[in-house]
DNA sequence: GATGAATGAGGTTTCATTCAT
DNA sequence: GATGAATGAAACCTCATTCAT
């Protein structure tokens, strides 16, 4: 049924659904990692017929990317907020590092799904990543821009300092996932000091 | 088939199509990813029999995981001849983060297979990838002992750095490979640079 | 898939696959035994496709258990209507006789699957046919009980009796398969004949 | 080489390997059941190359066919030595059931083997394996004859007899082995008395 | 004769997607 | 819109047999 044709109510149904498949696609995904992710399983975990998933995403991998971008939005609207608050540089970026390391931490499977390299999510995937990941570079360019307007950061390589910052946050969360950091190393804290003044002693 | 009834030449032999089948399955794996590697496409590839295949590799699995092995083996050894050699710690990173940014930037979708979530990749998998990672994290902690003994970083948490080593390395090969950071960008360099002062400028 | 939301059409539709695979599945056991016995010949005489078996048994090795089952219910409904009739020893033990020995004969292939030895039905296969065995040997033993209990039969060693009882029957139907013995010896009669008195003449 | 070409040390030679994967054929089977039973496993065991089997051996199933006769061949022997002895027919009935149920009791697996139904070991086997039965068949027939000379079985249906006595003793030991019937029941005794005199009380 | 690597058909199982109801 | 049975293309893996050395 065309949108058009459709009721307020049926709208309304229909958004609800949706929301339940993605709901029931998260927690399948959380709890069995993007290989047992099946559109059996997200069926029966969203109490749906597999046919319905379709009604409402076009395909299996359409479904994923969908999630993915849900999973991200929170970090997203933080950020952008950080970006917006015209806050001062420091206080953004900690609220940034503090953010980002906790998503990262609790939904490391599918962050790795939307940094995926490009082979290995081909076709429209491909395409419907890659503004998440400019979204999502493009937030730690805006802290990293306004370090440069105050004058905190110097000028020019944004991009190489926006690298640089996504990068720490991205290590600290793995490797704590992998165990190798403990837990109660402050993913956040560690990140923000290492990003300014890296690790060199004076003397060096 | 006890080694010692073979002739030298079945030895050599044998040896050969190993590494015919392991340079198929990197080839298989540049060329389509992990998600794209089947036993099938390799075995084309290599011009042999699916069934040969198995009589040197128990699974395709194990193939996966050789030759994620084979394929970290020069970064390694590059890494740890810097990590003996006694130089000073400088040198010392600045050659490891130029091999490894090398390495890394050819050979993506395999290091993400060994820096895989545990999740991804269960049963004896983990338990094989687990040592690599812990050799790559080795390579860095050596280094970063080397600049403490040196008093060039502050003593303590040592894994913390290393943690930011590996980091940030990943992250300027792997947005390297996005397109959003310019190949001309020197990873190495840039790494080291910011592993040792971080970004702030000094007003900060 | 609850079946509370399945239609009752639906219900039956599936019911009468299920049931065409079953018939399938028989034919196939009965044509080419239990090692010709193949998913895809069972899936290309019931005009299934493989995956569709799938949906209805999980499992090859399912499958061939529930054959074995379906095919062993009428033996086992008539053979406890026997034992719960109340009739005479003697008649009990003839009617049993006659429908096991019928049965056996023509279902040969799969009966011997549920004896068949454990080694050589791993898993959960053994699981499932141990009570079907002991259901066939329940029923043999209910029989013996009665001829007890009508003081035909020496009390004790019922157990023993009872695999007297279903070695007779064995037998002659196998050896008949065999054409050893030929097809017009009533198997029932002479099981029931010397499962009785045995072979000795008074003389001994 | 043909035959008339070897050396008798050749020919020595040629014997015992032929013996040596026999008796490794048979640790396999009797270890891992016949579904279990691969060249390669036998191979492994006997320490030979896989081909060497078929210098030996024309095919898997001809082997096991081999193997089969190789070990009921002690059983025979005994069972004609049996009835060659001119021993009055209650001791060879006897000596006939209790090597029987040994040998039955301990190679379970093969025996099944040379006593499968027609349909599972098509070709070449079932006219390999209809010999043997015809040997083990002919024994228990040998034994109801001596008995019918003496005057302690009647005359006629003395292939009726045998099967009888045949179908005791499998059954004895197989549900021996399915654990139904406990282990201390001697399954020899046991199957002379109920074959000679069944199990009715007198008052039947 | 002995070797054992190579073969490849054949088997089981999974799962994204379609479509009649 | 919802349903869920059906589909069938892959994928992995096994193993009897061959054959060059």
């Amino acid at each position: 049924m065309p949108p058009s044709q459709r009721t307020a109510r049926q709208e309304r149904e229909r958004a609800r659904h949706r929301a339940e498949i993605l709901a029931a696609a998260r927690a399948v995904v959380t709890e069995r990692g993007v290989s047992g992710f099946t559109i059996e399983e997200v069926a029966r975990t969203a109490e749906f017929a597999v046919g319905s998933i379709y009604r409402h995403f076009s395909s299996k991998d359409e479904l994923l990317d969908e999630l993915v971008g849900e999973m991200a939005e929170p970090l997203f609207a933080e950020v952008e907020a950080v970006a917006a608050s015209g806050a001062p540089f420091l206080e953004q970026l900690e609220r940034f590092a503090a953010s980002a390391s906790a998503s990262l931490g609790e939904e490391m499977p599918l962050i790795r799904a939307f940094l995926a390299h490009p082979q290995e999510r081909p076709g429209e995937s491909a395409q419907r990543l890659a503004p998440l990941r400019m979204r999502y570079f493009g937030a730690a360019l805006s802290i990293v821009r306004a370090g440069q307007a105050e004058g905190a950061l110097p000028e020019g390589s944004s991009d190489v300092y926006a690298v640089a910052l996504i990068g720490l946050l991205s290590a600290f969360t793995k490797w704590q996932a992998f165990g190798v950091l403990p837990p109660q190393v402050d993913a956040g804290a560690e990140v923000v000091r290492l990003f300014l003044h890296g690790v060199a002693t004076p003397k060096l």
